[in-house]
DNA sequence: GTAAATTAGTTGGGTACAAAACCAATTTAG
DNA sequence: CTAAATTGGTTTTGTACCCAACTAATTTAC
């Protein structure tokens, strides 16, 4: 029982109601309206639930997107990993060490130009990224069966015009 | 000019595009469409988009809600506070001290139980909270023109829906 | 050809967060 | 009434992240 408490605020009720005890008697205000709010708490909770999902595998999830996004493009440099991934490359570099220190991937120097690396995944890595794919979907199911077949499409359209407007212009 | 290769995932003949190869010609594979992928995107970018707009106040944006759910709850507990949040009780442990300290909340002992605090906002408190909500009111506001009226409360509604139920059953 | 600018990646400093262990006040059992 | 359980909050520990400063390799300017 994590932050579940969102979720279900009456499993602990008891008797508990008296002060300001569950967030059903919360005012959010405005806050109840804003979609970035939201937004925070729909990623958290999803976030969170897939942290759950994957949690007998040995990999933690920020790992995954980071394990197909090299898969699928072999070769891949760091800085152009880090991008796609809309996150710092700074923020790459722990990560890719221990998924090199674990057997995953494979960093080699390219022979043109040794600034870079050329990231690719090893045998090992395509088989964690089978069962981690296998866990996106089961995760990625249930946020299907949440949002609707007819909405889903609608919902990610938006979600991918926020990422890629909101920051863009004025 | 971020991230709108998000929208375009399928031209991937990249693997042998060189190093420098942008995010453009990235492939997402079935990243592409997974709900939850978009959704910490999305989350990211709105998150620093409010940051933007909100760096000439001298408060971090995650004090924002804090701010804001002390302000309509006034005597609110921080258990209370954290669950409304969709935060670790420990997280507000600091962020409540620096509002302290800053003269925007009093924490005040119950005289009927005294291991819980009651918090309110001072004036100052409230002057606060008046400039991070037009704050946040812009931004809501461009996250509105992103959206399009049409489909905004469609939008939330599966937000919420998301942060209701994905951990809840199963 | 060397000096300056640019680029790929790392390091250091700092924030935000959760989980677990913990303390103190309060409630419940006996 | 005391002992145990529970509850509100804090501390400690560890992870993920960003940003700014840095190093090394490479490119551009002159």
């Amino acid at each position: 029982m994590k932050q579940d408490a969102l979720s279900r605020s009456a499993e602990a009720d008891s008797a508990s109601q008296r002060k300001g005890a569950a967030n059903e008697n919360v005012d959010f205000g405005p806050l109840a309206d804003w979609v970035g709010f939201h937004l925070r708490l729909a990623q958290t909770a999803s976030f969170q639930a897939f942290v759950e999902e994957a949690r007998e595998i040995d990999l933690s999830p920020g790992r995954f997107a980071t394990l197909m996004l090299i898969g699928r493009n072999p070769g891949i440099s760091q800085t152009a990993l880090a991008v796609a991934n809309g996150r710092d490359k700074s923020t790459l570099t722990p990560i890719l060490e221990d998924l090199e220190r674990r057997g995953f991937i494979l960093r080699e120097k390219l022979k043109t130009d040794r600034r870079s690396y050329q990231l690719t995944l090893t045998d090992a890595g395509r088989k964690m990224l089978e069962q981690l794919t296998a866990c996106a979907k089961r995760h990625d199911d249930n946020l299907d069966r949440i949002i609707g077949a007819k909405d889903r499409a609608k919902f990610l359209k938006i979600l991918q015009k926020i990422t890629a407007e909101i920051g863009g212009e004025a």
